[in-house]
DNA sequence: TTCACGGATTGATAATTCGCAATGCTGAAT
DNA sequence: ATTCAGCATTGCGAATTATCAATCCGTGAA
């Protein structure tokens, strides 16, 4: 990749789109919210659709915030977290690519979590308006909009059972399967932290028992938290006791 | 009330409509999937709408099974169910005055929940058919579908930061400020089995920590399950330990 | 390289929750 | 009124998880 293709893509990075150049020719656009959308929905689109970088740590809203954006994830992983009174939080999901965060403010005018990137992740920032007008005019973004809120809900039910119910040991095993890709057995996990805000348990418990399935060859580290997972293995931890 | 309403009555329990007739007058069509519906719309009904009875402990639907109809809550509560593969199993949501049951079938062809009444209830049976129609020819149905979906994420949301999450007083100390009626401070509990599959939690633990509320005066036995509530007391315990 | 920092791991102990069994209570049927 | 069945409560020991503190380890800065 020569220089000039370089600072091309760079400045791909962060641009202003006004849609029916861009989103049209979207490399995830099976993936995404416009899915369906035909050619000449595109030109309902007159506010930017924008491009952007966010780095682990970095937090795209807040719970309570005036929600004028929407977000599409390209790549990496956002986390949506809720706090208690009580001080005590819990993240009740995780986006991946394809996945929107901030669809509740096509029905609420606030944000209803924090949501914060917890790895490097492209985004598309959609202005509210833009969703809003395109699911008046065009009945194209309906089933896509359903679908999704589908999706959120049968993920919500899934975090429930599979992560919140059972022995310590079991959720943790059911979250690393959930986390590896069955093809190569590669598995990224986050920081003990998140992933005892995940599962509803300290991060020690939930030090102890990634340790343990490291002694006991379940999970092979290869450093930054990258490592390699049996997941017949870990199948089996997850369904008993 | 003379014999004669009260045999008229009898034979509305069960009555199939045609819609037209029925719907557009419901008593709680305020609050239910129709809300928005006009004149007009009530027309593209062609299939019967069932008012049913189901009492305590009768299943609605489970989950795999062939999506055939949708259930509006009129009276009573619908438990949501799903299971592990280990047999432990996990009460996803309540559905109370006003909630559909079943929404899922509009996306996806099969239940996803054991649906399960847990306080007799009162329930229209709507073929899926009919809200497929209705949300093709009419667009007043898709922002309540919408906001459906909203609410059911909302509240899934809410069930893990708030009831699977903390010690076990601590939620089941918020579950039964969920259950309580804030302005008589009356609540009706389910049973000690039920209550712990909302949490997550044993019966037994469930049951000692009610009992505890009894003896410390948070709550007042009123027979049946049905409870006088310290709100004050119980969000103290909520939101400490 | 060395140092310092932050996260991960581990240890020790306390607190919580589970699991099982015994007992108590309540409402329905007789 | 009596009996019975089903749920609720309680006791107790075992297992799990939390808590607090110490140590380890990897990474980036100097």
């Amino acid at each position: 990749m020569n220089v000039e293709v370089q600072i091309l893509e760079k400045q791909a990075i962060d641009k202003a789109w006004s849609g029916i150049s861009s989103c049209e020719n979207c490399g995830i656009r099976h993936l995404a919210l416009f899915a369906d959308l035909e050619h000449d929905d595109f030109e309902l689109i007159h506010k930017p659709v924008l491009e952007i970088n966010k780095y682990t740590g970095e937090n795209l809203y807040s719970e309570g915030d005036e929600g004028e954006f929407l977000y599409t994830v390209r790549s990496g992983i956002v986390k949506l977290t809720q706090y208690l009174p009580d001080g005590g939080q819990r993240i009740v999901r995780l986006l991946r690519t394809g996945d929107v965060a901030g669809l509740e403010v096509l029905v609420n005018p606030q944000y209803e979590h924090f949501a914060t990137v917890i790895r490097d992740a492209q985004l598309c920032q959609i202005p509210r308006d833009v969703v809003e007008r395109l699911n008046k005019e065009t009945p194209r973004l309906h089933s896509q909009l359903l679908t999704r809120w589908h999706n959120a809900v049968k993920r919500a039910d899934e975090w429930l059972t599979e992560l919140s119910t059972g022995s310590s040991k079991s959720r943790v095993a059911r979250l690393v399967i959930g986390l590896s890709d069955k093809s190569d057995h590669s598995c990224h996990l986050f920081s003990r932290e998140d992933l005892g805000a995940i599962l509803g348990v300290t991060t020690e418990t939930t030090s102890r028992i990634i340790a343990e399935f490291k002694r006991d060859g379940a999970l092979k580290d290869q450093g930054k938290n990258h490592f390699w997972a049996d997941i017949k293995l870990l199948e089996n931890i997850a369904n008993q006791n």
